[in-house]
DNA sequence: GGGCCCGCAGGG
DNA sequence: CCCTGCGGGCCC
């Protein structure tokens, strides 16, 4: 059997945020080779060993995953699926070399979390695909059992350098031709500040984004409007952020941090004149008639919002919940 | 190809 | 909690 080649980057067309049931689909589906190791590596173009997957599930307890920036510990140095270190990790160790060897090279790593991760990054079951990374420190220490390990710190590729899948780089090919035929046509700078905002759009669509939308059938859940446009008979509807993406503080791209609005209710959200209450009302802060008015948010079952992203939103707006009144 | 070791599974 | 099973690398 030929040797596996280390991939970096998004692989077949596979969007952050998509879900997997077990180890087994995400392997098949060649995000990661392994089926139960959590460092992914293969022999890169030197024939080195380089690592291009990592999965975090909890495996080791001086994991630190903040989303935008994980603290990874090495492989080795326990007994199996233990979660406890019972010797020293070593850089001989394939899986350490090689996630050492992609820090030295640049190369940036596919993350996958896993159900049992840090609760506010991780799917409730199996495994999510969580986007690309860059690792951008690696170093020994002494871990919390008193042995040395080996450790990673990464960082979230931001989202313009989230390289597109291929689907998405079609797409936006397409618009790039289309902005420059317009801007012969008409010199209207306006058509590409346009194409710009929909190509943004496009990246941030994430399988996340796709499936909170498809739970509220495409219907805002603040105003309950269901924008019918479309030859495809559904109607439209936004993937907005609570706690926004972007920068060192970025929230994450993951369901409790995701609401489905009409553009409308989005940019109100995005500008601060909506916010959420922790009981889930949402409150318009510069509504007609004085006093800002609240109603509850649209939920179903299987859509769960965290209330820390709530929270980032109102104290990103600088806005203390005390005068509710309902 | 066989034997051995390893591992952030998975299920009882 | 323990145990079994399995794929991948690597060495004969």
């Amino acid at each position: 059997m030929a040797a596996y080649r280390a991939n970096f980057g998004h692989v077949n067309d596979i969007l952050p945020g998509t879900h997997f049931e077990s180890r087994k689909d995400v392997k098949d589906a060649q995000l990661h080779k392994e089926r139960e190791a959590g460092i992914s590596w293969g022999r890169d173009d030197e024939d080195e060993r380089a690592a291009d997957a990592i999965v975090l599930s909890n495996g080791y307890a001086d994991d630190v995953d903040q989303w935008n920036e994980i603290t990874y510990t090495g492989a080795g140095g326990q007994t199996r699926n233990s979660s406890q270190q019972t010797s020293d990790q070593s850089w001989d160790n394939y899986g350490n070399a090689s996630l050492r060897r992609s820090r030295i090279k640049g190369n940036c790593v596919r993350v996958i979390r896993g159900s049992k991760g840090e609760r506010a990054y991780s799917p409730g079951s199996g495994y999510r695909y969580d986007g690309l990374y860059e690792i951008v420190a690696d170093w020994s220490e002494t871990g919390r059992a008193g042995f040395q390990i080996c450790r990673f710190k990464l960082r979230r590729l931001a989202d313009e350098r989230q390289e597109l899948t291929s689907v998405e780089r079609q797409v936006q090919d397409m618009l790039d031709r289309r902005g420059q035929h317009l801007t012969e046509d008409s010199a209207d700078d306006a058509v590409s500040r346009r194409r710009t905002t929909t190509v943004e759009r496009i990246v941030r669509d994430t399988a996340v984004v796709r499936r909170v939308k498809r739970w509220h059938n495409f219907a805002c859940q603040v105003c309950g409007l269901s924008l019918a446009v479309g030859a495809d008979g559904r109607s439209y509807a936004e993937g907005a952020h609570i706690h926004a993406l972007g920068g060192p503080d970025g929230g994450p791209d993951v369901d409790s941090n995701v609401l489905c609005l009409c553009p409308n209710c989005h940019v109100q959200l995005d500008r601060g004149a909506l916010y959420l209450t922790d009981d889930l009302r949402v409150v318009n802060r510069f509504a007609r008639g004085g006093a800002p008015r609240s109603a509850p948010l649209r939920t179903v079952e299987q859509h769960r919002i965290e209330k820390r992203f709530i929270r980032a939103h109102r104290r990103f707006w600088g806005i203390q919940e005390q005068s509710l009144n309902s």
